[in-house]
RNA sequence: GUGGGCGUAGCUCAGUUGGUUAGAGUGCCAGGUUGUGGCCCUGGAGGUCGUGGGUUCGAUUCCCAUCGCUCACCCCA
């Protein structure tokens, strides 16, 4: 019989890896609670047609990269690609425009897409988002994008890049569109059979194709920003202005154009260098239309993803943040069968009282036990064998200086010595 | 979906121009210390050499297929 392995692209956290991962997620929490988020948790599977309508028809995600699947009704059901959608439609769903102001909702946890798993890509990833609905102001753009970018800065990772574009609005994206298909329509033959493709669909997308001969295609083409009008313009203005007033560095690329329909105005990434191929660390930008479309009263909205591997991966790289493994603070090293009878219920006392004590269940020597006890990192080992059971004492062995002494075999005393040695 | 690289011990990897009991380091277990960790020494356990088929007297080695991992294209977090 042929072993059972886990899925394509997915991937299971041992003890060692969760430590990590909870004390990132502690840091994620905590960062939106200080900037005012509230947490949302959406389902992990939506109808599909949210998803469509959503993303949008012709993304490679919702074409190519959904795990969609029937339930019994035969209804159709996809596992989350992404966490706007959700949002959007929980948002729509409980009135929350009902309490009134601007809502801000910030969600945690697994996304699906049915991608090649790659460098910092699996099929199962999670991801950490924002999403602020009901104000067009850009100092909610900006303010997002501050949210961002320090949270990386807070683990230490400060040399970041940090790219911001504006696409424009369906009033001037058109003009922009249609004006460079009419600039490229004549090169056709010089761009990628991908290019060739999406001319016509996507022109945008153009602008950040990585093939050589596409670049040089689109090298002199104008600048969308130039194109955008009065009201995207001065929104785009007053970002900067606001950016330019706090620490963080970033810079205009006008070819950052990103992979969902949904977006207006306001994009950007923050990349890493050491990702490989995958280098963007979190993406996102601004939705006005998105809310309407999913059937709401018209309501502006800004958002981004951050991936939470690839960040595992860039502080791994860097070893720039410590986690420090939980060490246990007593190891009780019993030597025959009665000692073990003894510290059974003393081990289960001490740990209902708070502390972490662990204690040896293989009958094992007591140099295998002091090595044990020395490998867990424990700097305190209490030794019970005969000699000590009858006198009803316990040897206590600080690790660091081998020092040891000897104290009443009673759970008060050991708590006193355990307070006093922490 | 396409292309490159790789699958040998828990982990990191040697190796075999096809030949008898497949190796190292590390980790693990035990002993050296009848009850004292880190260093050292000795010994031990642990492998269907990814899977299936083919060639051959004989395959971990050669051939084919397949699966998996990985990197890149693509896309994106």
């Amino acid at each position: 019989m042929s072993k059972i392995i886990v899925p394509k692209g997915t991937y299971d956290l041992l003890p060692d890896d969760t430590a990590k991962w909870r004390d990132l997620e502690t840091k994620i929490h905590q960062i939106f609670s200080e900037y005012g988020y509230g947490e949302i948790r959406t389902p992990l599977f939506e109808h599909t047609e949210l998803f469509q309508r959503g993303i949008g028809e012709t993304t490679d995600i919702v074409e190519k990269e959904m795990f969609t699947f029937a339930d019994r009704a035969n209804r159709s059901l996809t596992l989350r690609p992404e966490g706007t959608a959700s949002v959007v439609r929980a948002y729509l769903e409980h009135n929350l425009a009902g309490s009134g102001g601007v809502t801000k909702l910030y969600y945690y946890g697994p996304m699906f897409r049915c991608e090649a798993p790659q460098a910092g890509r699996f099929r199962q990833f999670s991801q950490y988002g924002a999403e602020v609905l009901g104000s067009l102001d850009p100092r909610v753009d900006a303010e997002v994008i501050a949210l961002a970018v320090n949270f990386y800065r807070r683990l230490g990772i400060t040399d970041l890049d940090v790219r911001l574009n504006s696409i424009g609005c369906p009033n001037c994206r058109p003009v922009y569109r249609s004006k460079l298909i009419e600039r490229l329509r004549p090169k056709t033959g010089g761009l990628c059979s991908n290019c060739q493709r999406r001319l016509e669909r996507n022109p945008l997308r153009l602008l950040d194709c990585k093939n050589p001969s596409c670049q040089d295609a689109t090298a002199d083409i104008p600048l969308i920003t130039e194109t955008l009008c009065a009201e995207c313009g001065s929104h785009f203005e007053k970002l900067r202005i606001l950016l330019d007033s706090i620490p963080i560095n970033y810079h205009l690329d006008s070819r950052l154009v990103r992979g969902f329909d949904y977006y207006t105005k306001t994009v950007f990434e923050v990349l890493a260098g050491d990702l490989g191929a995958q280098n963007a660390l979190c993406g996102g930008g601004r939705y006005d239309n998105l809310v309407e479309e999913c059937g709401g009263n018209p309501t502006p909205g800004i958002g981004f993803a951050a991936g939470v591997e690839r960040l595992l991966i860039v502080l791994e790289s860097r070893k720039t943040s410590v986690f420090h493994p939980e060490t246990p603070e007593l190891y009780i090293a019993p030597l025959g069968e009665a000692a073990q009878l003894a510290v059974f219920p003393l081990l289960i006392k001490l740990r209902e009282a708070g502390w972490k004590v662990e204690s040896d269940f293989l009958g094992r020597s007591l140099k295998a036990q002091l090595k044990t006890a020395d490998k867990m990192g424990v700097s305190l080992v209490g030794i019970l064998g005969e000699d000590e059971l009858q006198g009803r004492q316990i040897l206590m062995r600080r690790m660091a200086t081998s020092q040891q002494e000897m104290i009443p075999l009673d759970y008060d005393c050991i708590i006193n010595f355990l307070k006093t040695e922490k």
